[in-house]
DNA sequence: AATGAATGAGGATTCATTCAT
DNA sequence: GATGAATGAATCCTCATTCAT
């Protein structure tokens, strides 16, 4: 009597999970204003249940961010973590997802400035040699910059020769979880 | 009405260069893929005109990115011209036109291709220290990327502190013609 | 609990009133054709609450419009009631309820014609002088098309004149019960 | 050369009055929500040129009623027009267009009241023996209210009723144009 | 050539209604 | 019985593009 009483709760969180997964593909895809109905369609649920988990796109956006950046936090939380560690994390998911170069751009909007400034804190915690925080923090939007190309291979080349260029050294790059 | 065969062929120079002009205007404002019809509305031309002139949105944008090229290679023709004073335009543009971002980003695209490796040749022919022609056109990527910000100033700022981590010298930030 | 076979009836009755309270605020607020599930909302029960009471809209407006009808035969049944009694509270409902518009308009609606009935019934009753019931049945509805304006006042203020167009005298407006 | 330069316009011209006449029609049979896309499908044209001719549903309906406002205003400024002849041609309105009793309703919207206004001027120069402008004005929404049933016919029975009980002569129920 | 009206496909968004729990 | 998540049809509206003049 007293309880929730949300008991299809479960279904609720299994498709909140498949769109943000399949968000994650199509906007890596088609780019970050790829159509509403790609990403509903995608996971394999109505246009309806799209919006009523994420009202807009930038909250879908975001929510798939969020993802990346617990990535970030989980790896930067190891007792054994070092910042080149970190950085193979965040240098993988410029490679492999287009939308992650979004939290670059997106970080000037209110909601998204809030995980730039998590990544910044896991990054903060870290030991490192020269540079500062908020040059890190440059330092992977200029990586970003310079990361393109059709595979993730040639990707991953680049991305190599950006930070090279900074003169950060980096661990595996890797998915990190 | 004077001329011989081809009476008012400067009026189409003309409209052409509104077009140009507005573009830039609007793409900056809007984004890559803001309403053509504004475009046309700005220019104070019709739809069609814009269309005869540049039959595609990519045919628009490489134009308008075609003269910030330009300006790049007027520069660096200077007979007195160095290194510095190219990247200091091309920091210029950066800060000022969002659009010319997108040469990075559409460099992908074929068409556009053909525009960055002007900016190449044009690099290419001064005399520089450390970095190879290759090296700067991935330094000017990683720049654009570290730049972001509501105005120029902060912009322009951004911009400086990225060259510097670059450890890359530039010239004045000026429009250069 | 406590009683034998029909143990949470009381809940039921409980929910189908605050079912029709919430549709009466939400019908007056945002019109007739006001979500469904903001009625559900506002009574704060599910959309299935909802449906099992009312299978459709009309059900529901239907009752909304039932209690205005029960308030004035209840007026009308008081032995001392006057026709003016009557017509001020009619002019009540008029005033403060956008939805009561709407019995004159759902009325050629088949099942609400059948609320009409009762009102015509319960008008039948009482004495007057110079008109007929059919005659009092289309001045409620004349009345109630002159009645507009964005406050109570001014509708008040309208309702009066009109009335006072017909000739007709018309008792305290109040809610009646 | 200095021509205003839009040959096309008849065609514009033509596709405006189409779209007012499906207007008309289509929020006549559909009610005042009818789709928008009803409307450019009933006039045979895209919903594009729909939505250039008229921004939105408001501009359209008040589009449909300014040509009833007109028709009431010529009858009016007849040199032998009497009160009685303009009110003929109202109720004519009432009884065939669903949407001029919008007029009333929508009057409380800005832009609309303009055309109330209209309506207002046009009686206003008329002679009248018992009731003054407001006063008539009034009458109109009390009329108005008091129209309803199934076919024009019962209708019109409706709405002479009502006028009869206002004491208001009207004269012959016509289109008026 | 230029104009701007017309087209209509595409994509966003909202709700009425159903249904698993 | 109640809940509220899911569905998907329906509608709104915008633009890229074409075309009559």
């Amino acid at each position: 009597m007293t309880s929730p009483a949300n008991p299809t709760r479960s279904d609720a969180v299994r498709n909140r999970d498949l769109l943000v997964t399949a968000a994650r593909e199509v906007l890596a895809e088609q780019g970050l204003d790829a159509p509403m109905s790609a990403v509903a369609k995608r996971a394999g649920v109505g246009q309806g249940t799209l919006y009523r988990h994420f009202p807009d796109r930038l909250t879908l956006a975001t929510a798939v961010l969020e993802e990346n950046v617990r990535d970030i936090e989980q790896v930067a939380a190891r007792p054994d973590a070092t910042l080149a560690d970190v950085l193979g994390v965040v240098t993988w998911q410029m490679i492999h997802s287009t939308a992650f170069v979004g939290i670059i751009r997106l970080s000037d909007e209110e909601s998204s400035r809030f995980l730039a400034d998590r990544v910044r804190t896991a990054i903060d915690g870290l030991p490192r040699e020269t540079y500062d925080t908020d040059d890190l923090m440059l330092a992977v939007a200029m990586v970003s910059g310079g990361v393109h190309g059709p595979t993730p291979e040639t990707r991953e080349t680049a991305a190599r020769r950006a930070w090279g260029m900074l003169g950060i050294e980096i661990g595996p790059v890797t998915p990190g979880v």
